[in-house]
DNA sequence: AGCAAAATCACCCTAAAGTATGAGCCCATT
DNA sequence: AATGGGCTCATACTTTAGGGTGATTTTGCT
């Protein structure tokens, strides 16, 4: 049904082209008989012809041009029942990067333990638990621990 | 050092659609004394140089102009585990006599927001928050808002 | 109306958390 | 032998959390 008017529509700039050189030849033909064009002035029409498609040609291209596809993930919740069997979603884990000590960090600090008590637990220095909580902060794209306990559970990271 | 490699780099297609354009109307004069070419071909002579300009037209449009970004939003999904069984534990919840509002500042301090953030949310100051999360504490018997969290969950108090 | 609990807020102070940066050590991979 | 990642630790600094105290205002209840 609406076909004609879609391949109208789809190659409106090409007709419109084609009838604009159409035209401009007819423009030069009747200059060209109505005035006195002197014959070695050739190049300036072959010049000022060449500009003015190229013009065209610049603007069609603009006008035509598919733009590039850009792809943005937004992330999607799912809700799931899943109630006692916890399955940690390694996928998940691999695509964040945490390491294994990170991710004891983390364990830790869902289970309400400050960074001394964390440090004490794994036997190493508060200093270290900062590096590595600050650098679960930044996997898990969060400001805080809270943040990052919820969205580590959210993400079945930690039970 | 380098500035004047960069503008011929930068204005390559440029320089070479001027000499090209050059070339080309060199090419048709040669062409013209060359061979016997009729006057009235004259329409031919445009219609090939409006052709090929429109085409460099294009070529330069393409080359030289950014891509342009279409963006495409791709939705994620992120499988999330809740239960959806959620039952508050209103025995446990009276018997330590939490107030709505302390109970309010709990769940958002669950999903992993500052005091700060709370206190916006709550429309009160960040003062008001402090306070409420004290008694929280006091009531739920732990020392930090993570341990609040933890125990709160488990003891169903929030989802 | 009067009372108690709840909610609000302030101020001051300390503790804990978090950021930034740099560095050393160990281990596996190249 | 070199490289890189993971783990460790330090120092210095900023921000947020939390404790203590007191005060005012709302609100629900008798």
């Amino acid at each position: 049904m609406q076909t004609k008017l879609n391949i109208f529509n789809r190659n409106k700039q090409l007709i419109l082209y084609g009838i604009s050189l159409a035209l401009l030849l007819f423009l030069l033909r009747w200059l060209e008989l109505k005035f006195i064009i002197i014959d070695n002035a050739f190049e300036i029409y072959a010049g000022a012809i060449a500009i003015i498609f190229t013009a065209l040609g610049i603007w069609l291209a603009l006008k035509l041009t598919k733009p590039k596809v850009q792809t943005v993930i937004v992330e999607k919740e799912i809700y799931i029942n899943q109630n006692n069997d916890f399955v940690l979603n390694e996928d998940e884990l691999s695509r964040l990067n945490l390491s294994k000590r990170e991710l004891e960090v983390l364990q830790l600090m869902a289970t309400g333990l400050s960074n001394d008590e964390i440090a004490e637990r794994l036997f190493v220095s508060l200093n270290t638990i900062k590096t590595h909580s600050s650098k679960v902060f930044e996997k898990l794209d969060v400001k805080r621990r809270t943040q990052a306990v919820d969205k580590a559970k959210k993400l079945s990271l930690i039970r």
